[in-house]
RNA sequence: GCUGCUGUAGCGUAGUGGUAGCGCGGCGCCUUGGUAAGGCGCAGGUCGUGGGUUCGAUCCCCACCAGCAGCUCCA
């Protein structure tokens, strides 16, 4: 016997194996009929699945339509429906992995006719009739060497390379039977297909077989499903609403930012409300900074080469880099050889020309640094060795005078910390500066403000001896903190980037590393802070703690950061002498509290939905006269306004009131003041409210203490209809 | 970078193998007003760029550029 203890405290005991089904018909009709899934001892289960292996107590809970767990469940039964409408649609189709999501489902398929966004009405329809039939989801195991087979046969050879790859140690695998749909499927699933109330196929894109950018690309079918229509609809809706809060729409209609490809792809152009944003917040962080004990620094926006080489920059990320100047043209040609053979990419037409060229200009062109000749010379003595080839091009290449725009400002700030000798009594040294680098990202990660290839960061490294490390770090968790919390960004998560102990991309050695990640882990569990370690996500120099934030669309974004590094002091021989009078290594923090500038105004601006809090707002005040007759009055209040600190403007078009109020209103500006006749006379002005509306009437003086007040305060008071959408997210994003 | 989709006036959009409409915005005139859109009129477009097919291309084809969604990447 099995003692099932349920969720309201009772007991109950039942016959081992048992089924679900069977415990829910026992508790109650209407219970059966809505059941969906079983939650047993936290495990969601089938409800034809058999209750075993009762030492003890089992916890039992019956999942219906309200629970989360349940609609996980309908959307993954989703996911086998439509495989199956597939795979009836376009023969030969192959399946690859259909998990649910967070907000649906999507599932992997390599058909021999692609499937196009065309097609997605036709899948519905067929997926209709499947869930009209409702037939039952029947699950059915098999010992792993005949589940290969099964697979096989069914001529789904991603299953069967899954198999191979992934499930080997498994004795059994388990499928799941609906109609003459088979697929290789771990479960649960819902009782039928006729439980599905609701769904939508949303998109199609691409996705690798198994993440791996080297494998095949799939298509990658997207969709939700809910219980019942009114979840749907409402879900819709959802999208349709946040989707009015991106910044790039608000950016363009606020009149914040441009992006124009005459400057380039992802290269931010700041208009001047959105460079006002920035310029308070710049000013806001330096405040802090000096508070904190932090020294401004300024550097150039290039630096040499070979700077980055030995910070390990370059060659770790050449790829994601604008390609390197050099003051000799021949420099840049040998520098594109130099990749093409790295990468593989040389041709043998190529090379010969490159040969050629090079033996050219070491004839013709005097001012070639570097003796080309002797680099020919040993590059043909590497005969068919890329590695020694590529040694050659280097040793020439290194003797060139080149440059990197900076892709980072870190190398230039440990210069600044190189430039003095250190006690340890001068430590921490703490170097900030607001910091603009570049980097080449991929075309296709381009997004806004939130991933650009220019971009400012609030950058600052500290130098600290090793005892001062926890102090120093964890101050900087504070700092981020504050920021956040200053903007009433409260919707983020925690992430301990730890490294990967599979890949090598990291430097250093292994106990620095090991150092490192238990000094964050430690931090974050001795603060209590949530968080989510998570192998590599680590910066190649050392493990970090980000602040992570979610766009209007869902997707996740680093924000703040800080990264603990013990080895670019040793790479670039950094020391201090210490209280023993010997030299000692420094260890370093990086940490940017914004990341960068633009990101973050863009998750600002959608956070706000356009709406930024007065001591943040672009233009803080319009004021709206009556009738022209009051634009010397309103002009008088501007004025005044305008010497005490406040931005402000006025709006003196020969339009009614009601016109240019909803203007204002719709521009987001938090104060409209309202001048005529009465105002006049009387010395005052009437105020609307961009939250509240009409004030009423107002002594200057009063306004700008509320102004004031506000402003000093920092005050959020607008997380109103605008950002309504932004607290609805964050509770359906909260686990 | 990869897969798919998109690109029409400052913005949002309609449309067609015979060189284009609408709304908002802009400008002008009338209206001088009291808390979310007053009226009339006018101007504004190499239909992303470059090739090709065609008697003729904004429309069909190719390449490039840019954007969108997803994947991969992210110091």
């Amino acid at each position: 016997m099995l003692t099932l203890k349920l969720p309201d405290g009772s007991v109950r005991q039942v016959p081992e194996g048992t089924r679900p089904r069977e415990v829910a018909a026992s508790l109650g009709k209407r219970l059966a009929q809505a059941a969906i899934a079983a939650k047993v001892n936290d495990k969601v289960v089938d409800l034809d699945s058999e209750l075993r292996d009762g030492n003890g107590e089992l916890s039992f809970q019956v999942l219906t339509d309200k629970d989360k767990e349940a609609l996980a469940v309908l959307r993954h039964s989703c996911a086998h429906i439509m495989a199956r409408a597939v795979l009836r649609l376009f023969p030969g189709a192959q399946l690859a992995f259909g998990p649910a999501l967070e907000n649906g489902f999507y599932y992997d398929i390599d058909s021999p006719t692609p499937i196009r966004e065309e097609d997605l009405p036709r899948i519905e329809e067929e997926m209709r009739k499947i869930i009209a039939a409702a037939e039952p989801f029947e699950r059915f195991e098999r010992p792993t060497s005949e589940a290969r087979e099964l697979v096989r046969d069914l001529g789904q050879g991603y299953k069967v390379e899954h198999i191979d790859d992934d499930l080997k140690q498994y004795p059994t695998l388990s499928f799941y039977r609906q109609g003459e749909f088979i697929d290789l499927c771990r479960g649960p699933h819902v009782p039928h297909a006729g439980k599905v109330g609701a769904f939508k196929l949303l998109s199609i894109a691409g996705a690798y077989w198994k993440n791996d950018a080297s494998r095949k690309q799939l298509q990658r079918l997207y969709g939700t499903a809910f219980f019942n229509q009114k979840d749907l609809d409402a879900y819709l809706h959802q999208l349709e609403e946040a989707k009015k809060r991106d910044h790039r729409v608000l950016g363009k209609q606020l009149k914040l930012f441009t992006i124009s490809p005459a400057v380039g792809s992802g290269l931010i152009l700041w208009m001047p409300k959105g460079a006002t944003v920035r310029g308070i917040l710049e000013g806001f962080i330096k405040e802090e900074l000096l508070k904190r004990g932090y020294q401004p620094v300024y550097t150039p926006h290039i630096g040499r080469l070979e700077l980055y080489r030995t910070s390990g920059h370059f060659p770790y990320y050449r790829d994601a880099q604008y390609p390197p100047l050099f003051l000799h043209q021949l420099g840049q040609t040998v520098d594109t050889w130099l990749a093409l053979l790295e990468s593989d990419q040389l041709s043998e037409q190529a090379e010969a020309a490159f040969l050629k060229l090079l033996e050219e200009a070491g004839k013709t062109m005097t001012d070639v640094p570097g003796e080309p000749a002797a680099t020919l010379g040993r590059y043909a003595a590497a005969g068919k060795d890329k590695a020694k080839k590529a040694e050659a091009l280097q040793a020439w290449l290194g003797r060139q005078e080149g440059y990197l725009v900076k892709p980072m400002n870190c190398p230039h700030h440990i210069q600044i910390y190189k430039a003095e000798p250190h006690s340890y009594r001068d430590l921490p040294v703490r170097l900030a500066e607001f910091g603009t680098v570049y980097r080449f990202e991929q075309t296709g990660e381009l997004a806004g403000m939130t991933r650009v290839r220019g971009f400012t960061q609030d950058d600052a490294h500290l130098f600290v001896t090793p005892e001062q490390i926890e102090e120093e770090f964890s101050a900087n968790l504070d700092l981020v903190l504050f920021v956040l919390s200053s903007l009433g960004l409260n919707d983020y998560r925690v992430r301990v980037g730890l490294r990967d102990p599979q890949s090598d991309k990291y430097v250093g050695k292994a106990e620095n590393w090991e150092k490192a990640e238990q000094t964050l882990l430690s931090l974050v569990q001795s603060r209590g802070m949530n968080f989510s370690a998570e192998k590599g996500e680590a910066a190649f120099y050392g493990p970090k703690i980000d602040f992570v934030v979610r766009d209007c669309i869902g997707r996740e974004w680093q924000l703040g950061t800080v990264q603990l590094d013990y080895n670019l002091p040793e790479r670039f021989d950094l020391e201090y002498i210490g209280k023993d009078n010997a030299p000692h290594r420094p260890v370093m923090i990086h940490r940017a509290p914004f990341g960068s500038l633009e990101r973050f105004v863009g998750i600002l601006i959608e956070h706000f939905a356009g709406a930024f809090p007065l001591w943040l707002a672009p233009e803080q005040v319009r004021v709206i006269p009556v009738s022209e007759r009051f634009r010397e009055y309103g002009q008088r209040i501007e004025n005044e306004l305008r010497s005490h600190g406040f931005r402000v403007a006025g709006d003196y078009r020969p339009e009614k009131i009601g016109y240019k109020i909803r203007e204002a209103q719709l521009e987001k500006v938090p104060y409209m003041l309202i001048v005529g006749e009465k105002e006049q006379s009387a010395g005052t002005i009437s105020v609307r409210d961009r939250v509240d509306g009409d004030l009423g009437a107002m002594s200057i003086a009063e306004l700008v203490k509320r102004l004031h007040d506000e402003v000093k305060e920092r005050r959020i008071r607008q997380v109103s209809t605008a950002s309504a959408g932004l607290s609805e997210r964050g509770a359906q994003f909260a686990d």
